[in-house]
RNA sequence: GGACCCGUGGUGUAGCGGCCCAACAUGCCAGCCUGUCACGCUGGAGAUCGCCGGUUCGAAUCCGGUCGGGUCCGCCA
C-alpha cells in the first residue's frame, strides 16, 4: 500500500496536497476546506485545503452546473467534498508555487459538508500578523494555519524521531504517573486535592525523576518517557506550567557514556528533522561551568559567535586612577569586558540603554569606551584612568580599533560571579541585535562540573544548584563535609562548596536544552547529602523514602539527563517562544484561553473533596 | 512580589486635545466577469476607539483605576 492510498477513506480517494501530473485522467474524490474561492461568473476555481496541501478544482457552469451552484454559495473555509477529474492545466497556468500546481481538479460533483463562519482571523494568509490573544482563544483556527501547522508537524516527526532512536538503542518507554506525592523542593508543586482521603493532596510531578531511578533501581536498564511535567512558576516565553521533557536514565553508566549517548541521539534527531541547517561543531565542544562562565558569562553560552569576555584584572596597574575598578579589586571582584567591534560610534541614548540594563541585572554601572581607528577615545571615564592603565586596557583587549566605525569597550567591575553574568548576559544581547548570530546555524555544546552546592544564606543550608540527587565528581566525594563537623551545622565556609557535580547540561544556540548527571546509587552518601541540604534524617526520609529504601535492594550506578522537547523543537523551527510549538498552550496568566481554564469548582466539587474557599484578603 | 509595553470596524494598522458621528488596507455583503491562483471591476454595510471614573467648554487622544495580552526582573532544585 502506498503512503498516499493508505489515508483513503470512505468519503476521499485522495488527499489535497499529493496529486501530481501522473494522477491525470484519475476520477478522485476529494474532501477539506475551502480555502479561497476565486469566482469568474460561470467559471469558479476553489483552493482546497486539506493537511497535506491545497489542490485547485474548477468548476464550469457549462459543464456541471449543480455543482457550480453549489460553490456559488460556498464561503472560506466551509468543508466540502468534490468529485472529478484530474486534469493537466492549460499551458501558462500552471502555478509553480503549489506543489499541485501543474493539474487540477475538474469538479463534477460538490457535496457541502459543513458551513463555517467568516473565520476571526485570516486563516489562508500565512504572513498577516494576529494579536496572540485571539489565535490563542480560536487555537483549533489558528491549527489550520500553514506556520503553526507545519510546526506541530515538526514536533511529531521530532517525537517520532526520538523514539526510533531509543528503541534502536535497547531504551525501554515506561509512563510514570502524574498524580505523585509532593516534595516541597525546588519549584512550587501542582497540587490535586484526594476525594478519597480527605485532607490529602497529590502533586503533579515536576519531573519524573525519583520514578525514573526506581526504574534503575528495577532493573530496566535504560528508560526513556516522553514526559509531561508541571511546575507552578512565574511563565515566560520559554516557560510554560505544563511542558514535556525527554526524559532518559541509564544503568552501569558513567558521565562519559551518558554523554556520547545523548550527543549520538541529539544529533541524529536533529538532522533528521533539520537536515538543511548546519551543525556548528561536531563531536560537541565541552566547557567547564568554570570555563564558561569566565568566557562566555553563562553556564549556557550561546557560542554561534565570539566576543568572549576578558578579564582586566591582571594586566591593569595596581591603581588605575578609578576609584570603581581600585575597590573592586580590593574586595575580591573582577574586572571584565567584552568587546563590541564596529560600535565605536555609540550613541548617548543606546549607551544608557545598556546601561540600564546592566542595571537590571545585578550591577553598579557600566563603564563604556568608545575608540577610533585614529585613536580617538570617547568615555565619561577616560581623564580619571592613568595613561598606564589605559595602555594596559588596551592591549589587554586587542589593542586599537581595526573597524572602520570604531569599537566599543564595555566594562562591569563587580563580584566574581555578577560581573560575568551581567555581561554574559549584554554580550548575548548585543550579538543577537548586531545579527552576528547565524539565525541557521545550530551551536550545540555541552557544560559541565557544576558546582554541587550554593549557599543558601538565610537557611543556612546548601541548595543544590541543579539536582538534589547529584553524584559530586570522584575527587570530591570528601567535600561532602562541613568545617564543624556536624551536617547539621553548616556555615558558608565549609568544604561542600568547593564540590563539583557529576552534572551535564547540554545547550542549543544559549538555550538551556536539558540537564542531568550521574545520581548518587548510594543511601548513606545520598542522606548525607541531604543533610548538607537541611534536611534532617527524618524529613529526607518522608519525601525521599521509596528512594532510599530502593538503594538498600542494590542499586546500579545510573545516570541520566531531562531534555527539554518544546525548546528543542522551538529552536529547529526557528522560534524563540515555546507556545509556537505547543498545541494548547497558556497565557502568560496561566489562562486557557479558549477553553476559559482555569475556572471556579461548582460547589459538588468542593463537597466532594471536603473543601471550601476562603476569600483571600486584599 | 515588581518594572515596562500594548488594547481603535471581523483582522492588521493610522490618528495622540477641536480639522474625527474616526482614515487606510484587507475581510464581509451585493452585482458583473470562462483561466484565475493575494483574480479583477462596481457598489454597500460595518467601530460611541477594552471597561469604569476624572480633568477640560471639548477626550480615541491627558490623568487615575481596572480587566485582558505581551516582554522583562525576581522566581523556575
Amino acid at each position: 500500500m502506498t503512503e498516499a492510498a493508505k489515508l483513503t477513506t470512505g468519503l476521499r480517494s485522495d488527499v489535497c496536497g499529493a496529486l501530481r501530473p501522473s494522477d491525470v485522467g484519475r476520477r478522485v474524490r476529494l474532501a477539506g476546506w475551502i480555502h479561497r474561492r476565486r469566482d469568474h461568473g460561470s467559471l469558479v476555481f476553489i483552493d482546497l485545503r486539506d493537511r497535506y496541501g491545497i489542490v485547485q478544482v474548477v468548476v464550469d457552469a457549462a459543464v456541471a452546473p449543480e455543482a457550480h451552484a453549489a460553490l456559488t454559495d460556498a464561503r472560506s473555509e466551509w468543508v466540502i467534498a468534490v468529485e472529478g477529474t484530474v486534469a493537466a492545466r492549460r499551458a501558462g497556468t500552471e502555478n509553480e508555487k503549489l506543489a499541485t500546481g501543474g493539474i487540477e481538479v475538474a469538479g463534477e460533483i460538490v457535496t457541502v459538508l459543513s458551513q463555517a463562519k467568516t473565520p476571526p482571523f485570516y486563516i489562508n494568509d500565512t504572513d498577516a500578523p494576529v494579536d496572540e490573544s485571539l489565535r490563542l482563544k480560536y487555537r483549533y483556527l489558528d491549527l489550520r494555519r500553514e506556520p503553526l501547522r507545519d510546526r506541530i508537524l515538526l514536533r511529531s516527526a521530532m517525537v517520532q524521531a526520538i523514539r526510533e532512536v531509543h528503541h534502536e538503542h535497547g531504551f525501554v518507554e515506561v509512563e510514570t504517573p502524574i498524580l505523585i506525592k509532593s516534595t516541597p523542593e525546588g519549584a512550587r508543586d501542582f497540587i490535586v486535592p484526594s476525594r478519597l482521603q480527605q485532607g490529602s493532596v497529590y502533586a503533579l510531578p515536576q519531573s519524573p525523576q525519583q520514578m525514573k531511578q526506581l526504574l534503575m533501581v528495577a532493573g530496566f536498564d535504560r528508560y526513556f518517557q516522553i514526559a509531561r511535567c508541571f511546575r507552578d512558576e512565574d511563565l515566560r516565553g520559554d516557560r510554560q506550567p505544563e511542558f514535556t521533557q525527554l526524559d532518559i536514565e541509564m544503568s552501569f553508566v558513567d558521565e562519559a557514556s551518558v554523554r556520547a549517548y545523548v550527543e549520538a541521539m541529539v544529533i541524529e534527531v536533529t538532522k533528521r528533522i533539520r537536515p538543511d541547517r548546519p551543525i556548528q561543531q561536531l563531536p560537541l565542544p565541552t566547557f567547564t561551568y568554570e570555563e564558561a562562565m569566565e568566557r562566555y558569562g553563562s553556564d549556557k553560552p550561546d557560542i554561534r559567535f565570539a566576543m568572549e569576555l576578558i578579564d582586566l584584572g591582571a594586566s591593569l596597574p595596581e591603581s588605575t586612577g578609578f576609584k570603581v575598578f581600585d575597590e573592586t579589586r580590593a574586595s575580591g571582584g573582577r574586572i571584565r569586558a567584552i568587546r563590541v567591534a564596529g560600535r565605536g560610534g555609540i550613541t548617548r541614548s543606546d549607551v544608557d540603554d545598556l546601561t540600564e540594563r546592566a542595571k537590571r541585572y545585578g550591577a553598579n554601572g557600566l563603564v563604556w569606551i568608545a575608540l577610533q581607528p585614529d585613536g580617538e577615545v570617547r568615555s565619561p571615564i577616560a581623564k580619571f584612568l592613568s595613561p598606564e592603565a589605559t595602555t594596559a586596557l588596551w592591549s589587554a583587549t586587542g589593542g586599537k580599533a581595526t573597524h572602520a566605525d570604531g569599537d566599543l569597550l564595555l566594562i562591569v567591575a563587580g563580584p566574581k560571579i555578577l560581573s560575568a553574568e551581567v555581561l554574559g548576559r549584554l554580550r548575548v544581547e548585543v550579538a543577537l541585535e548586531l545579527g552576528l548570530a547565524d539565525p541557521d546555524v545550530l551551536a550545540f555544546c555541552w557544560v559541565h562540573r557544576f558546582p554541587m552546592y550554593q549557599w543558601e544564606a538565610e537557611s543556612g543550608r546548601w541548595d543544590a544548584t541543579h539536582n538534589p540527587f547529584s553524584a559530586p565528581v570522584p575527587e570530591h566525594l570528601n567535600l561532602l563535609a562541613t568545617t564543624s563537623g556536624d551536617l547539621a551545622k553548616r556555615s558558608e565556609g565549609d568544604p561542600a562548596a568547593g564540590a563539583l557535580a557529576q552534572q551535564y547540561d547540554i545547550v542549543l544556540n544559549g538555550w538551556e536544552l536539558g540537564g542531568g548527571s550521574i545520581r548518587i546509587h548510594d543511601r548513606a552518601l545520598l542522606e548525607r547529602s541531604f543533610a548538607l541540604m537541611g534536611h534532617s534524617l527524618e524529613d529526607a526520609r518522608a519525601k525521599f523514602g521509596a528512594l532510599l529504601d530502593a538503594f538498600e535492594y542494590g542499586a546500579p550506578p545510573h545516570g541520566g539527563i531531562a531534555i527539554g522537547v518544546e525548546r528543542w523543537a522551538a529552536l529547529l523551527a526557528g522560534q524563540i517562544n515555546i507556545r509556537e510549538v505547543m498545541a494548547f498552550p497558556k497565557t502568560q496568566s496561566g489562562s486557557d484561553l479558549m477553553l476559559e481554564a482555569p475556572s471556579e469548582p461548582d460547589a459538588k466539587q468542593w463537597a466532594e473533596l471536603g473543601l471550601s474557599v476562603r476569600p483571600v484578603k486584599s
